[in-house]
DNA sequence: GATGAATGAGAGTTCATTCAT
DNA sequence: TATGAATGAACTCTCATTCAT
């Protein structure tokens, strides 16, 4: 009956006690997500899975989707602040390595959260937008570096950038994601080492011998 | 869904009529979530796409897992069909590039629908072995290959052939279902080649010069 | 999130089975709006009083509000049927008493309801629209015949028809409603009397002694 | 809403600034009861007109109800005390005018509230019974001015008081209520003057002649 | 076999009320 | 007295599945 809404688009939280709360959602919403996927990620499992009442999830959150928006947000944020490789860093096959490890480690758990949201993603423009422009955040920054490469004359430069960067970005992140449904487990400094010598060779960047 | 389940079995269908409803439910639900993803698959959704009654799904299927696990296997079915490289190939790269095109081309769709149940399988011990084995099928086929190469000397010995061929089959499946949500329209055939590039020069296979 | 709408907006009943529980739900949604008012109009309430599970309400009705627009249209339907004055009677004044006695008689139900749901209307702007409809239809009718009595000289010229009619109309209205809701019982054919007394004088028609 | 009720019983406001909150959630609630109607009633609401914090509204009052019951009150009062016509007006037409004028112009909002309030009345008892004391109140002295007109042989001896007064009183309750609902502005000194000749004309006094 | 109505458990959301500070 | 977070029962709506025809 498009009834006035009455009940507070809900702002931020006023006191300290507030704030432990919104934040111990977030927190319990993406363990949801990550252990019972986009089905199990019900209101009902966040708030309990935070030990509060179930009306306590709307003091903080306008919807299960607002949440959902926040989740990926704060997830794309760690990644972004996990994956910056230190500038000190010179050499360009060290680069590599360090990002692929640094993608791996660090941020195999926000990426199996994004890849848990992409289900939802195909019916809300919103996230579908967020997801894309991660991304685009990864693959763009390679192809800079690519191209940087390419004119310092390190690089082959009959490849094409953007399609080199979007290749190798695939490969990392869905290693990421799929490296704990795999079978075996599996030795995650050799397959950063492995990664990196697939992306070095693909430049036609001369691989240190070890 | 983890819901009771009272139903009576289906049997195969008998008469022809049946046959073809049994199949049409099949495509319709492949279509569906393709493009509607996991949410809007409903048997609701199926049985109107396929231009019969609601009841009739239950005449088929004993549940909407249960037709979920058989477009699954189509699809999957498919794929292994399409993906074969012809045994008269057989210059090692030329291998390369078939494999490439034809999972791209051939089977991009089939991988779509099996990532969009990637999110169901998460509730689902069954399909998610499935979709286990059917990832490594393609993983073990591809460590086949390489540990070939390696013995006849043409790839780098150095290489574990497992970690290799999970990475860069990651990089083809990833690439083959985010390839039509990219910003920009991609030319598959380029994409095939830089993928080939990359997968020969990582095995240190030598890359025949345009 | 904008989720698909998979459910399929309810369409005619197609068996007579079907017919059947849909209007029993309308008659039903009817009862308990008279009894229990806006506030224990709940879909449960409905069904249950209709005797059918709580799913089927949404098998006949998109929604709480579309049961409600549809309880209001066949209020305003019984309300035009019963009201309507047979064009035989020719007498004024008799037409009058008729009027009233059918406004009271037949459609004080029907008042009823749409004064329960008047409350609603402040919020949804169809629903107050076709209440004004409603509520134009009967001044607009009463204004006609109040022009027509002034032109054949029957009734005091120095009336504006309009503000004459709301008032009057007005009257009527209110007393079908509290009707019932009085102290004490009352004769309903006496206060047809009345009313009827009130509205001849006020047009200064001659009002037959008894 | 005949939820249990395990609150203190609020007691008076001892301080001037408990008055001063006090008395503004009054005005508050009839403002927003008003504007958006029962369904927009909330203490969330109430709290929020009055600019003060949610929990004050259980300082002061007991019950979302028990707000509504002073509301009512007080709007009772201020009609009692606004359609008081002054003894010094002898006349019985001039009477009728000053009090049909009185109702529209000083009580219409009041009425108006009251009328939003008959949703709620009907779950509540001590609701419905204020709200019939307070039609009675108006009947009732209607009723007593038409006997005495009647005892002083200036009405008609053959009208039932009571009848008589229930119909012409609910005309001027239901105008001072749709009088704003309306297509077209209305013009309100108009009004009065029709609504007094009816008034006027139905108890059979002589109507003077502009 | 096919149809479409019926079922009811469960999901997301609201909101009157309570409580700790 | 004032604040705003917390509570949970109740409400609207969905949908996988069953059943009568």
């Amino acid at each position: 009956m498009g009834r006035a809404r009455t009940n507070p688009a809900p702002t931020a939280p006023a006191t300290a006690r507030g704030r432990r709360t919104h934040d111990a959602l977030i927190v319990a919403g993406r363990e949801v997500i990550e252990e019972h996927g986009w089905a199990g990620f019900t209101p009902e499992a966040v708030t309990q899975a935070a030990g509060v009442s179930y009306g306590t999830f709307y003091t903080y959150f306008e919807s299960k989707d607002d949440l959902l928006r926040k989740i990926v947000q704060a997830a794309a944020d760690e990644m972004y602040a996990a994956s910056r490789v230190p500038d000190t860093l010179d050499d360009p096959y060290a680069r590599i390595v360090e990002a692929n490890r640094r993608y791996l480690a660090a941020t195999g758990r926000a990426a199996k959260v994004l890849r848990m949201v992409e289900h939802g993603a195909y019916l809300d423009d919103n996230l579908r937008r967020l997801l894309l422009e991660i991304r685009e955040f990864y693959v763009g920054r390679s192809e800079e570096g690519i191209r940087r490469l390419q004119v310092a004359g390190l690089a082959d430069p009959g490849l094409d950038p953007r399609l080199t960067a979007i290749a190798l970005g695939a490969m990392v992140e869905q290693v990421a994601v799929i490296i704990n449904e795999l079978r075996e487990p599996l030795d995650t400094e050799k397959m950063v080492d492995h990664l990196s010598r697939i992306w070095a060779s693909a430049l036609g960047l001369r691989v240190p011998s070890e």
